[in-house]
DNA sequence: TTGCCGTAGTTGACACTGTCAACCAGTACT
DNA sequence: AGTACTGGTTGACAGTGTCAACTACGGCAA
């Protein structure tokens, strides 16, 4: 079971033409269905079938449902949090460009991919399921906190930090989710993705005048 | 089928001696349920069976498992929404303090149900799959733009007061379902409803600075 | 060679789920 | 007296996650 990290670790290296380990197709298919079915109705049985082996065989890998799961939130949310960086990297140095675009690349993953999003930010799996999951979400806090860094006047405290990165990220992650689950009343005239920018810029604002 | 607003209006008025027609007490077991298990976890069979009835009744009265979970959830949130309302007025006319008062209600609500709480914002249900639920969000949505109102400056176009407002909801909304669901990582120090307090002030600035 | 053991996978069963269809008891209306 | 409607039951069906036992097979030690 411990040997998957090296799997998933050796992920981009030769990735192709060799035939992928059964436990990294069954993962891919999952993903697949998760764009279009929401995760608590993905049938592991059905995935198993599709990829043209037998129901049980998931469960010899993965344990139970559950665990699947967060193997499949896990490389999920790996690939967001990569195009996520790639988007950043993309934009000119200005912190504050560079948070708008971090918060633009957090929609563009919820409204791509919300069964994906929800699952791998819901309450169906625990972050500690897998360890897949667990090094992805890290990673995208990084990404997070660097950008969020980025923004703060000098003196902050590194905790201080991170208490404002959670703040914006659950800024982001309300609006966004709000909105793609049709939430938000059509008494709301305005575009969410901009109503997300002017109260980020808020924040920024409010982050830059407590010194 | 129309006529069960009729029973959920006159809620108020006879509760307690009478007995409860079959689907409220269908509804009021489920909510019960809900305190412990996830909604898509919540067997309506079980329900059934728990209220003492067969385990197609349910069916009887709300025709499919959604429309069940939607009058579930409107149900719940009405007396979400009551207990907020309640906790608003209970502070001074101060349009901030009411603010916070009411970010303090809906992470009280989020904490002490969350199961309720994701299932009437979460993807289960939809807005309008019962009408109890409609009228509840409905409801809830009104308090929040009330007390939103509140915050503004004198000009503020009715539109922008609900842009507004969505944003301050989504921003209460994504810290407080990032938290209950353990997603925020523990190198975050501060205490989320603080964090919340932080982020609605510095809102509350940008909107009174606007003008 | 033989025997053994761990890994990967299969097969079959079990209890449980939501849903469909047919049925039945009243009760109100004509 | 008959009829239609409402509220409820019973029985079946396919699909689900999970448990348990079984098979195929490669490596390895005696």
């Amino acid at each position: 079971m411990e040997l998957m990290v090296d799997i998933v670790n050796r992920n981009g290296v030769d990735q192709g033409t060799e035939e992928l380990p059964l436990p990294r197709r069954l993962v891919a298919l999952a993903l697949e269905e998760l764009a279009t079915t929401p995760a608590e109705k993905l049938s592991v049985r059905r995935v198993a079938d599709r990829v043209g082996v037998s129901h049980q065989a998931p469960y010899v890998h993965f344990g139970d449902r559950r665990t699947f799961l967060a193997a499949v939130a896990g490389i999920g949310l790996a690939s967001a949090a990569e195009r996520a960086r790639e988007a950043v990297e993309q934009v000119s140095a200005d912190p504050r460009e560079r948070l708008h675009a971090l918060a633009d690349a957090y929609v563009d993953f919820i409204r791509s991919k919300p069964h994906l999003h929800d699952l791998a930010y819901g309450p169906t799996v625990a972050m500690g399921d897998h360890p897949w999951l667990q090094a992805a979400a890290i990673n995208y806090w990084r990404l997070h906190v660097g950008v969020v860094h980025a923004c703060q006047p000098p003196g902050v405290t590194e905790g201080e930090v991170h208490n404002r990165c959670a703040s914006a990220w659950g800024l982001v992650y309300g609006i966004a989710r709000l909105d793609i689950h049709h939430k938000i009343p059509r008494t709301v005239p305005g575009d969410p993705a901009l109503l997300m920018h002017a109260a980020l810029d808020a924040l920024y604002h409010g982050w830059r005048a407590d010194i």
